[in-house]
DNA sequence: TGATATGTTATCTT
DNA sequence: CAAGATAACATATC
């Protein structure tokens, strides 16, 4: 759930709403969702956000960051004085905060920053700014598609590049779309969504695209990204951005979460497969 | 009650 | 080694 846009979505309320906060308390209510020494981190203001694939890293001025992979379920938000009236904000998501999901509470100078976390999965990571590159969350992200946001200096995903990546490669596009080592940032919702607008089956194998097929479906990942960020990410489950707000995205899929429905290009109906463990829906006659 | 949901990693089989 | 399947993590929701 959230990918590429839903984080990117999370980026930029964090840049507006933390950036030049101090931290002056950490709360760690769930001990295995942080690790590192909270105690570096005290003192120290925000700086500036950066994302790497579907990670963050919550840049300090003393040297440190707080690295951030919020996976399934987790959720970063910020409450702040400028933001008196939030008129979006989803109860059923947040409600009160903090809430039971709440496992680690940073105190500001001017207002809270909560990360809670149903499923426990995610993860927030205090270390020296400088040593990001050389975590394994990072050592082995593959170029990230382009959708209008530089903010890590990771390197992008050309078109070149795409066809580099699929070539000779007998795993199933769909698999390959969602391996973060070989393209960073897409996961099940982008992947499914692209290889519909791509008229692609998800099960053909990567190297058996045309170029036509290749060039099409390297558009379609960025089409798609850039609508999910246009529409401040995909609230399917229980993603919403820094101010607690859901996105709108998930009103707009073509096939994602269809099974049974009419495709909305021909109206046959929406199969639903597993491909790599996933969820993964496509129309016969529009994707071949 | 049981199926389903996703990101990542580990493990096992082919 | 490549690819594919499956499970584990933890829990809510339908």
């Amino acid at each position: 759930m959230p990918e590429l846009p839903e984080v990117e979505t999370i980026r930029l309320g964090l840049e507006k709403y933390i950036v030049g906060k101090k931290i002056v308390g950490v709360e760690v209510r769930l001990k295995k969702i942080l690790q590192g020494e909270t105690l570096k981190i005290v003192g120290a203001k925000f700086k500036k956000i950066r994302r790497f694939g579907k990670a963050l890293s919550l840049d300090l001025d003393n040297e440190y960051s707080i690295a951030v992979h919020v996976k399934m379920t987790g959720q970063l938000i910020a409450k702040v004085p400028e933001v008196q009236k939030v008129p979006k904000v989803s109860k059923a998501l947040v409600g009160e905060l903090p809430n039971k999901f709440t496992h680690v509470i940073f105190r500001l100078d001017k207002g809270v920053l909560y990360y809670n976390d149903v499923r426990q999965f995610g993860w927030l990571k205090i270390i020296q700014t400088a040593k990001i590159k050389d975590q394994n969350f990072l050592k082995n992200l593959g170029p990230e598609p382009f959708v209008g946001q530089t903010s890590s200096g990771q390197a992008f995903l050309t078109l070149e590049k795409f066809r580099e990546i699929i070539r000779n490669k007998s795993v199933s596009i769909k698999v390959l779309l969602m391996d973060q080592k070989r393209i960073a940032g897409v996961g099940n919702i982008y992947a499914n969504e692209a290889l519909f607008l791509a008229g692609i089956h998800p099960t053909r194998k990567a190297m058996m695209l045309s170029s036509h097929e290749a060039r099409k479906l390297y558009q379609a990942i960025i089409k798609v990204l850039k609508l999910g960020l246009k529409y401040g990410g995909a609230s399917e489950n229980t993603f919403v951005n820094a101010l607690g707000e859901k996105g709108e995205y998930q009103n707009y899929f073509s096939v994602y979460g269809q099974a049974n429905k009419p495709c909305k290009n021909c109206g046959n109906i929406v199969k639903r497969i597993i491909l790599g463990g996933r969820g993964t829906f496509y129309c016969e006659t529009c994707q071949y």
